[in-house]
DNA sequence: TTATTGCATGGCT
DNA sequence: AAGCCATGCAATA
């Protein structure tokens, strides 16, 4: 429907009091013939049409009739029939194709009813017959005077903008109609309309409308709801109840919400955004709103909930879920808010069954990666309580240092305040009732501040909850919603992915975004041998994990699904109570993850560095995937972090694989191609049953193992680390350090990282830190997030060295370094030490990473290897040629080039 | 003086 | 390059 040219009797309207028909092209009505209502006016009043036009609407003939010249007919696609489809009474007549062109609605019908699944992208509400076209939701339109007249105000200028009106009201309808495809819709109807929202400003300026809430009835009334049986709605309605709150225990105003509920809906998160020209702010990715809305300012806030049961008794599986949808800026946004949580898609059923994440892809697109909600099923199912409860994961948001600051306020992303919090127009917003995991409810002031022609939304008064929720910066709190009471909840996740208390339920894990069912709880993951690994997530690693495109995915997805995601509060902590702006800031992107402190960036790990550290999970069936001509192996289950091994070559030149018993510390040799999991022991050694006991000897003597086994070069150009390297149980290669790390699940590491290493006590007699508690196994305390051990910040220190590594070997040509290596063994015995720090120097000018002492067991305890300040490993030559003992641990080339080849060889890319 | 509020700044995406 | 957003900071209580 549009008010264009094409329809002249729509913009005719005014003169409609003094004429017998509203249809201004009527040359001959019948004076004495009794008004009928013809179709709905933008007005909320009903055109009033002489017999013969009524009846030539009522026919369905009216355009033909009239409008015959009027430009905008089209020819159906599927049948060919001539369709108008440029006025408003032939709105419902058609509907688009994704294809272009159009389909009559006869024909479009047909083909919804033969593929449900289809996605509409037309404008016409599909079940909304024409015979029933006077009740669609033109109806809806209220007045002028209706109760929210500053919505009105909005509506009648958008409305008045003739290009965005016919192609908001068509998606508004076509969603109501289609709420499985709702969002798919909406994001055509965003797009179309984003050039629009710029005209539309002011935020105060909203529409009001009844509309959708009688558009959802009359279709469903019209039964036309019964194409697609299986769509679940909830129909929230507040309406006229700016105060209105779903929950009964509403803070402010009462509310006449009747929550619709037939049958249990798993709601796949696809929110959908409908009343999109009426109601929708073109940003609301998906629309949910809340019901808990408090208070809206109000005039705005209408919140709506009503019930719907008795208009479709028999479609138990429907429920809209009709709330605010609020939009600040352009679009008018409308008092109610419709929530299409559509379970009746296959797709997203089998999302959901698969333990997928709950959020529409299309929604969640319209979100930073980083504010994709990572939360289960079963998790959400824990956070309802009720199986009946329809939880949607709406975002999340890592605490920055002033979130979680005594300031007590939260920043908000932008798109997902505007996605699914409620319209505010006002910067002193409204109170918004928040229940957390457990279930008490919080009440915050959520508002905005104008900040660059922009908003800036934020949470107030987040403290208390904050701090009953011991939550710090770095740590992750998730806003979901709860259908049908509409209510928002508020879960968090410790930055360790430890939990505490109901973290139990909110220890969650994603995958690519999507949520996955853990496949174990915290313990597990912690004790377990998956690896949670990315310390500090860089900007690569993070797009990785949240690949924004299908494509990317594909890539990462053997990461994620790991879960070891769960750290992504990595170095947060270090931030609370940051004084400093710069770097200081929290966020997933690497980036913002950073420490202000130098010895931060130690943790910092890049993608590729972290991949050098996963081995393809025990029972892995990769499937290979090629994306732009790279290959990849796709990975159902979690990578897990490997144990560091080394690959030396015997006398007779057959590579193998030394690794080092986790409870013995004894060194075994094993296949090259074995792949051993972090927490390797000699009962693992299924290579060589002779040794596949603790307690049988190692192959080769301690002297041997130390010639063969690079477990440490040069000291640290800092005294502190050299220090605590001496001293560091764990520090035999960075996988060890790794995983020593994530013994606690990020515990150690954590996604602390002290300002400062130098106050923990290096490690003696009585010393209860937790390198010194932790028994070989592993298993026991862990290190805390904060912890400084030097364990941590040994790993810290590798990770760092790692990157520059990482670096350097990018511009290292393999061939090149191939080449020196063999000329430096060649000439190394000979070059006396200051022409070895040369050649190190430029052949690498990573420094060695491995602690002073090595051959140390996870809990610090000293262990077979001896120490060795120099040469340590078959590749003398190399390791002496980067001994650099002023600078940090760092393999040598030889032991890096080859080695982490290998390992990038023999690990999952 | 301290806490709060609201806006401005600027790093980062 | 625009916009987001973490944080600083002045104004105010």
């Amino acid at each position: 429907m549009t008010s264009s040219s094409a329809a002249p009797a729509a913009v005719a309207a005014p003169a409609r009091s003094s004429k017998i028909c509203f249809n201004p092209l009527c040359k001959d009505p019948k004076s004495d013939s009794a008004r009928r209502r013809g179709w709905r006016l933008r007005s909320g009043d009903y055109a009033e049409l002489c017999d013969r036009c009524y009846f030539t609407y009522e026919q369905g003939s009216f355009c033909e009739t009239f409008h015959s010249d009027a430009a905008g007919w089209r020819n159906c696609e599927a049948c060919a029939k001539r369709v108008h489809c440029g006025c408003i009474i032939s709105a419902h007549a058609y509907v688009l194709l994704d294809a272009g062109g159009v389909d009559c609605i006869a024909c479009a019908r047909k083909s919804f009813a033969m593929a449900p699944s289809q996605m509409w992208s037309s404008s016409l509400p599909l079940p909304q017959q024409i015979s029933e076209r006077k009740d669609t939701h033109v109806k809806n339109w209220k007045s002028p005077t209706a109760p929210f007249p500053g919505y009105w105000r909005q509506a009648a200028n958008l409305w008045n903008a003739s290009s965005v009106q016919s192609d908001l009201q068509q998606r508004l309808a076509y969603e109501f109609d289609r709420p499985n495809n709702g969002e798919k819709l909406f994001q055509v109807y965003r797009s179309s309309v984003a050039a629009q929202e710029k005209k539309y400003e002011d935020p105060s300026e909203r529409i009001t409308s009844n509309s959708l809430k009688q558009i959802v009835r009359e279709r469903f009334v019209n039964g036309n709801i019964s194409l697609d049986p299986s769509f679940s709605y909830t129909i929230s309605h507040r309406e006229g109840n700016p105060k209105g709150l779903q929950d009964p225990n509403n803070l402010a105003g009462e509310t006449d919400t009747m929550s619709l509920r037939k049958g249990v809906i798993v709601d796949p998160c696809l929110t959908t955004s409908s009343g999109a020209n009426l109601d929708r702010h073109p940003n609301s990715a998906a629309s949910s709103l809340p019901s808990s809305i408090l208070d809206e300012d109000s005039s705005s806030s209408i919140g709506l909930a009503t019930a719907f049961s008795s208009l479709d008794g028999a479609k138990d599986s429907i429920r809209i879920a009709s709330t605010q949808m609020q939009r600040q800026g352009a679009l008018p946004s409308i008092s109610k808010q419709i929530y299409s949580h559509n379970a009746a898609d296959s797709e997203m059923q089998a999302q959901v069954s698969n333990g997928r994440p709950r959020l529409d892809a299309q929604t969640r697109a319209q979100l930073l990666p980083r504010y994709w909600p990572r939360i289960t099923n079963q998790e959400l199912q824990q956070i309802s309580g009720d199986s009946k409860s329809i939880i949607t994961p709406l975002f999340e948001k890592m605490l920055s240092a002033s979130d979680a600051g005594k300031i007590g306020r939260l920043v908000l992303p932008k798109k997902c305040a505007e996605a699914y919090f409620p319209i505010i127009s006002q910067p002193e917003g409204l109170p918004l009732k928040v229940q957390d995991a457990s279930g008490k409810d919080w009440v915050f002031q959520f508002r905005f501040w104008p900040n660059n022609n922009s908003r800036m939304y934020v949470l107030e008064g987040v403290t208390p909850c904050i701090q009953s929720m011991q939550l710090q910066a770095g740590d992750t709190v998730t806003f979901s919603r709860i259908d049908p009471e509409g209510k928002l909840v508020m879960g968090f996740r410790k930055a360790s992915g430890i939990s505490s208390g109901e973290q139990d339920t909110q220890n969650l894990k994603f995958s690519n975004g999507l949520l996955m069912p853990l496949e174990g709880n915290s313990r597990n993951l912690t004790e377990d041998s998956n690896p949670n690994i990315p310390l500090c997530p860089t900007k690569e690693s993070i797009e990785s994990r949240y690949p924004a495109n299908p494509a990317e995915k594909a890539t990462s997805s053997k990461f994620d699904k790991g879960g070891f995601i769960q750290k992504d509060g990595l170095a947060a902590r270090s931030l609370q109570g940051s004084s400093k702006r710069k770097g200081s800031s929290l966020g997933t992107s690497s980036k913002r993850l950073r420490i202000e402190n130098k010895d931060s960036m130690e943790l910092k790990l890049t993608w590729e560095e972290a991949q050098q550290l996963l081995r393809p999970p025990p029972s892995h069936v990769p499937s290979t995937v090629i994306i732009e001509g790279h290959e990849f192996e796709e990975y159902e289950e979690a990578p897990v972090l490997g144990k560091r091994t080394y690959f030396i070559p015997d006398k007779a030149g057959d590579i193998h694989q030394w690794a080092q018993c986790e409870d013995c510390s004894k060194w075994r040799k094993l296949p090259e191609d074995a792949l051993l999991p972090y927490r390797w022991t000699c009962s693992d050694n299924t290579w060589d049953t002779e040794r596949s006991s603790c307690s049988a000897s190692q192959e080769l003597s301690l002297e041997q193992l130390a010639e063969l086994i690079p477990t440490k070069t040069g000291g640290s150009k800092r005294s502190k680390v050299k220090v605590e390297s001496q001293n560091v149980g764990a520090s035999n290669g960075l996988d060890t350090l790794a995983n020593l790390a994530i013994l606690g699940e990020g515990e150690a590491l954590a996604t602390t990282f002290p300002q400062t290493t130098t106050k923990h006590p290096r490690h003696r007699p009585g010393c209860s830190c937790i390198v010194c508690i932790q028994p070989p196994s592993g298993k026991g305390p862990k290190h805390k997030q904060t912890c400084t051990c030097n364990v941590c910040l040994t790993v810290k220190r590798r990770f760092k060295t790692l990157m520059l590594r990482r670096e350097k070997r990018q511009s290292e040509k393999e061939a090149e370094v191939a080449r020196k290596q063999q000329e430096q063994q060649q000439k190394i015995i000979n070059l006396l030490p200051e022409e070895v720090g040369k050649r190190s120097s430029l052949a690498n000018s990573s420094s060695s990473n491995f602690p002073e002492k090595t051959s140390t067991n996870n809990n610090g305890a000293p262990h077979g290897v001896p120490e060795h300040r120099k040469t340590t490993s078959p590749f003398k030559a190399e390791i002496d040629l980067n001994f650099q003992p002023e600078q940090e641990e760092e393999p040598s080339p030889k032991l890096d080039a080859r080695g982490m080849m290998r390992l990038l060889r023999d690990t999952p890319t």
